[in-house]
Parts: structure tokens; sequence; C-alpha cells
DNA sequence: TCTGGGGTCCTAGGACCC
DNA sequence: TCTGGGGTCCTAGGACCC
């Protein structure tokens, strides 16, 4: 049996954690720039509160409604993550981080009968450890593991946190109770083609057999999907720690970006980003885009975008030279006129650091002083705080910065954001 | 005023190899 | 009349996930 452990309304758990004047009452999160709800707790689900939605659209809805609004403080809700998957690991090494808030478990080690009071206490403790509610369901492949999840945070007060999907009467009921689009791993496309067919439902797509799935639903992938359904595991757990193949950073900016000086450094700023996490899992990159685009959003004005991308004589992981391509790039494509809304920078052809491929005709040796300064500059900001030090070429003011009105303290990952006991500070 | 930011995997088809 | 059989690698684009 497998097991999918799931963060309960994630982002506004975290924020609840170190608000417990907050308890009970209803939150939701804004994306990056206060753009759109990305997370709502039950309080506020259970107020009409839609997910993904703009924000501007449900301001006023949600002023009436006395809902607390937090923008993404992604480094506390990190920081957390990590507490809760170190938490995991403490009871099961068989461990697959799927997102920021998910992990599957692998639980062939436990006997059937104990499984329930396992999983019960994998989930207390996660939130004795870490002040976070999470929600697991356990069945024999992934996608059932998925649906049993989906059941016991639906029905919290009968599932308590816990559903196990072993028995085939109880699996034929859950699937028959899971709209086809809840399916994990069915997306909007496929789901519509579905519903065409006249299959509504878990249960009816599991009847298809997988000569049909072959030839309609995406090839091997659809296969997977119909095995898996029926208890045959197609999706192995991943191993520990995967290394990306591709790291981007990418960012709309607060206000728009008209001249090429504040463009090239907020594409500086996004490349030193991107950098830091190669460096993270020990790569270096081969190749470098960038983008920028105008608002997607605004029809009074004609939609511009442009994308640059560049092969480097040879991988590196050097924020100093990733950032001159970059702004070579964004020379390139740069025009005057525009109103830019969004930028990003993204990593290509990503290679081990200790394995980088040297070109035939490079010129210039390669210097270890330079390795030894970005891995101190990382070492100081990971020490004393994001940005401690930083190129110049990011600049100084940053007008164009993201917005973020709400934030929350960094509460676990800054000193001065340190939570006090008795008075609150100010 | 105002609409996020990351990622992965798969397929089809073309170019090329012997 | 008639034109093989097997491969690999690469890219663009689609679909999906959180």
């Amino acid at each position: 049996m497998k097991a999918i452990v799931d963060c309960n309304s994630f982002y506004a758990s975290c924020e609840q954690v170190f608000r417990p004047d907050w308890k009970g009452k209803p939150i939701v999160v804004l994306s990056n720039n206060d753009g759109c709800i990305i997370a709502r707790n039950d309080e506020a689900k259970r107020l009409g509160i839609v997910m993904g939605g703009p924000f501007f659209k449900a301001k006023d809805e949600i002023k009436a409604k006395n809902i607390t609004v937090c923008s993404s403080n992604y480094a506390l809700y990190g920081d957390l993550s990590r507490r809760v998957m170190e938490t995991l690991l403490y009871f099961n090494p068989e461990i697959e981080v799927y997102s920021v808030d998910e992990a599957f478990l692998d639980l062939q080690s436990i006997p059937t009968n104990c499984l329930k009071n396992y999983a019960t206490t994998v989930k207390d403790t996660v939130f004795q450890w870490t002040g976070i509610p999470v929600s697991i369901g356990i069945a024999a492949t992934k996608t059932l593991a998925k649906v049993a999840n989906r059941i016991c945070k639906k029905q919290k007060a009968k599932h308590n946190g816990v559903f196990i999907l072993s028995d085939v009467d109880e699996i034929n009921e859950a699937l028959d109770n899971t709209a086809i689009e809840d399916i994990w791993g069915v997306g909007r496309n496929n789901s519509k083609k579905l519903r065409f067919w006249g299959i509504d439902t878990a249960l009816k797509l599991s009847k298809k057999d997988t000569a049909w799935a072959k030839k309609h639903l995406g090839g091997v992938v659809g296969v997977r999907l119909i095995n898996e359904l029926n208890g045959i595991p197609c999706i192995e757990l991943g191993e520990g720690l995967e290394i990306k193949k591709m790291i981007a950073s990418t960012r709309s900016f607060g206000k728009p970006v008209t001249t090429l000086s504040d463009l090239k450094e907020a594409i500086a700023t996004y490349t030193a980003r991107a950098a830091e996490k190669l460096r993270l899992q020990e790569s270096a990159a081969g190749a470098i885009q960038v983008f920028f685009r105008s608002d997607k959003f605004d029809y009074a004005i004609p939609y511009h975008k442009n994308t640059q991308f560049s092969i480097l004589s040879s991988a590196t992981a050097n924020t100093n030279e990733l950032i001159l391509e970059a702004q070579k790039l964004t020379e390139k494509g740069f025009q005057s006129g525009v109103a830019y809304k969004k930028a990003g920078v993204c990593l290509f052809m990503l290679v081990p650091e200790n394995a980088i491929q040297k070109n035939l005709f490079d010129t210039v040796e390669a210097n270890p002083q330079v390795v030894k300064l970005n891995k101190t500059m990382d070492m100081l900001n990971r020490k004393l705080g994001r940005d401690t030090v930083k190129f110049a070429s990011v600049g100084l003011t940053q007008d164009w910065k993201t917005r973020c009105e709400e934030r929350s303290p960094e509460y676990t990952t800054k000193w001065k954001d340190l939570p006090r006991i008795g008075k609150r500070a100010k």
C-alpha cells in the first residue's frame, strides 16, 4: 500500500500556525503580486470564496465577509514544508516529496491491520510538531490513494484525517463518488472529452479497457491511468531528491516596466535567484533563456512578447556569467514603447557541476576563486537572510518589484521576525 | 489600479544512421 | 510490375501537476 499525505489548506494553515487568534476565522492567501486567490481555509471555502480567481474581483466580497487576507510568504511556507517532510521522514525513509504540501509514503513494510493506527500516529505527530493539519489517503496505487485523500478531506468528521481504500466495494463506491475531473491525471482537456463520451465518474473510466485508453487518452498515459484506478500500480514512488532538469525564476511586476535599465535590473535579479537554485542542487546550466511580455489581460494595447535563448560556450553556475549573458539577451529583445508586465529567466541543459564539459575553443581557464565567491555569497545569504550580499546589477531601489501588501512576518527564517511570547512585537 | 509561478512527461514527426 | 527493415536523436507542442 501507498499513502499520500496532504496538508490541509497548506498556505492558510501556515499563516494560522503563528496566529492563534486567527483560529476558526476565514483566511485567504494571495499569489505573487497579490494577483489571485491561491489558498483558502475551510471557513473561507464555506463563505463561498473560489480558488484561483483574481483578487481584485473578489476584494469587496472578502472585505464585506470580514475575511483575513495574506500575501504569499514563500519563505514561511518553504520552511514549514521542510519541517513537515522531516517529520514524515522520521517515520518512513521511503518518502517521495511530491510538492510543497504533499508526500507519498511507501507502506509495504506496515502490516495491513496496523495501517490505520500508523497513519493516525503520523498525522497526529505532524500536527504536534509543526502545527500543520494533514489528511492521509491510503490505497494500492498512487491514483487510488489520491482518491482516498480527496474523500478524506471532503468528509473530515467521518474519517478524522485518515482514509484507507482496500475493500473492493469501498473502492467502487469511492470511484463512483469521484467526478472525472477530480481524478489525479485527468485535466481540463481530457475531462471535457470524457464527459462528451458519457464518462463522468472515475468508476465508469475504470471500466474502459486499456486498448481504448491507448487510443483515446494519450497513449501510455491513459493506459497507466486506467490500470491505477483498477489497483494495478503503474506509477512508482520517486526516489529521494530529484535533480531538476530546468530551473526558472519569473515574476510579474508591481507596476509596468518601460525602460531597458529597469528590465535589465529585473532580469539580473531573476537570474541571480535561478543561479542560487542551480547551485543548491549542485548543477551548472548549459543554456539560458529570458523572456518578457506586456499585460496579457489589457486588450486596449497590443500584446507584445519576446523570448531570447542562448547556448553557453560551456556550462556554468556562476551568477556573474549568467547575468552578463541574460543582459545581452535582454538588450537584444527589448523594444522601447512597450509596457512590460512580466519577465523571467529559465536555465536549461543542466549538468552536474563536477562534470562540466569544457569547450575546445575556450581561451579563459575557469577561475576556482569565482566558484568560491559564489559559494560564499550563498552561504552568507542563507545564514544572514536573502540578498545580504548581491550583485550591483540587480539594482538598489527595484521600483518594479512585485506587490505584496499583506505579507506576514518570516517567523521561522528571519531573526527579527521571531515570534515573541507575552508582548506582541510592534 | 487590479488576473501566479513553478515544474514534468509524452507524442508525433522529421532527420539521420546502418 | 518492382523500391527493406530497423534504429536513434531532436524538437515543438500538448497535457498534466501543485
